[in-house]
DNA sequence: TTGAATATGTTATAACATAACATTATACAC
DNA sequence: GTGTATAATGTTATGTTATAACATATTCAA
């Protein structure tokens, strides 16, 4: 196996497929979130886990009000700051992301792993967004940024374009 | 000169300094902007250049209503759609970024070349905003999405951290 | 069981951005 | 120069995203 094809294989999991199980996703992802939040000692409530499961009804970033609809579609009486706080707990324990050039916030595809560099695929056709973890992206960025003397804390990375599934069926 | 060297220099232009002669900044990208604006047959209006000017004050990206209360201190009776208007010409002619984890916008390092391309830093520290313009990078991160069969449209590459002049103040 | 910490409720408002339509300026064709 | 199309700006209203500030309730451990 060459090295671009190792490359490529290490750094390419599949983009979300259009018909896949999502419900699969989701199971996982609650599992995975009940467990890091019992390994941290934080507590995932009642609203946590509705928000974290608000932001898994798929792989596109929904944004803070359109989950308060949801909410309150059923004549409920949610107000807005109990969401921001939901979502504010979920990114601190590393479950969901906020994708800055939305305003939409996504679970996170690798929970527990170095949540803080992680970078984006948004796909401006269909909306899907897909977590890259490229090391060496992350390699070039972390090099590029010392070499001008600055000390890196967090990054933004998103990367806006036309995923293959949408690629291939225009 | 080692290829490390060399990469090295071609990436690190000086990051702002705290004291340095920013009204040369400012009065050259003044400059540039007529000459791209003449160069595309578009108009740079009275309110463009001023919030360009605006802009171009520091090297900390500023919001859009901080450049309407600068135009209504002296109580101007300047709308927000002016300030959108004009700033929307701007990006759209390389002029000016906007800096989306911030909501806010800062003068276009360099105007003319490669604008969708760019990178930032931002020390969150002192505000000020350099873009990085790292071949390298760009090539890892053109690399890494084509791996995942995703074609580009844009970016958004924001680096928080502390800068150089900051990290050694302290 | 009481006190400290955490979580949630509630109300109000701040901060950022655009829609829709009216008016004015510019340019250029005739 | 006059008409007319285009671009630019003005004006009003509203939409969208996010947080401040303070009250109440729950949890958990000493």
């Amino acid at each position: 196996m060459s090295q671009a094809a190792k490359r490529k294989t290490a750094d390419a999991p599949a983009f979300p497929k259009p018909g896949h199980n999502h419900a699969h996703c989701t199971k996982e992802a609650l599992r995975k979130a009940e467990a890091i939040c019992a390994a941290r000692k934080t507590k995932l409530t009642d609203i946590r886990r509705q928000v974290l499961e608000a932001v898994w009804r798929s792989h596109v970033p929904v944004g803070a009000y359109d989950i308060l609809a949801q909410f309150n579609a059923g004549g409920g009486r949610v107000a807005p700051m109990a969401v921001y706080r939901a979502l504010e707990f979920l990114m601190d324990n590393g479950l969901v992301h906020r994708i800055a050039s939305l305003n939409a916030y996504i679970g996170c595809a690798h929970m527990g792993a170095d949540h803080h560099a992680a970078q984006f695929l948004i796909c401006r056709s269909c909306g899907t967004t897909a977590e890259l973890e490229s090391a060496p992206l992350n390699r070039a960025l972390t090099q590029a940024v010392a070499a001008r003397g600055f000390t890196i804390d967090s990054q933004i990375v998103e990367i806006i374009g036309v995923c293959p599934h949408c690629r291939d069926a225009s």
